[in-house]
DNA sequence: TCAATATTTCATGAATGGTTGAATGATGGA
DNA sequence: TCCATCATTCAACCATTCATGAAATATTGA
């Protein structure tokens, strides 16, 4: 169960494009997860760059992380994001009558 | 279906307390939408203000106007939200296992 | 046309968000 | 211990977002 305050959190989290692609490829790499490194490799941009939306998203809970080496291994939380969707469909926008046929359409 | 900028909009325009609470309220209005005086009403914020959250709300395809007499009413737009959902679920989340469990305790 | 109502636009300033590069912290190997 | 690697933090700066109140626009009725 999401409240309001960590959906605002969330979207927030969520309005910019290098952390939406941080989600996607965290979720592709899946319950492994991905290193810092890696990710800041396969999206070109700088460490401290990275570090700044990681950080992001963790605070958000989207995300989260664990240190193994030298390496900081992140993994996308989906029971998170699945919270936020829950939130969307039944505390914001309950009984819209689109949202089954959008869930649907996306299956 | 949506693209990643126009989901990107979408979160932006979600990531803001009256943005969600307008969305909320115009959901729950249904079909027949809210007038902006309304609106401000409810909210007990200014019509400036107001005018500038229902603005970035519609920019970003979320909400739709039309005018009647001196009024100006708004209306949720479904379709787009259930879009919303879609590109969550399907272009940005795909195959995260705890998705349909998050949809179906939303149920 | 004049006044009243409903809404948007504009200008200003304050607050927040994002990028950059340098400095710092943490870890493991020589 | 010393060095190299991986990652985060910090400070400075620029850009964007947001709130506020005044002015402008649109519509209707007297």
């Amino acid at each position: 169960m999401m409240e309001r305050p960590e959906a605002l959190a969330a979207f927030s989290a969520l309005a910019h494009e290098v952390r939406l692609d941080l989600i996607r490829r965290l979720v592709v790499a899946g319950p492994e997860g991905a290193s810092a490194g890696a990710l800041a490799n396969g999206l070109g941009i700088s460490a401290s760059r990275l570090s700044f939306h990681l950080a992001v998203l963790s605070q958000a809970g989207l995300i989260g992380s664990r240190r193994v080496s030298r390496h900081v291994i992140y993994r996308a939380d989906g029971a998170r994001i699945a919270a936020l969707l829950g939130y969307l469909m039944h505390d914001c926008c309950c009984g819209l009558p689109d949202l089954r046929a959008g869930i649907a359409a996306a299956d």
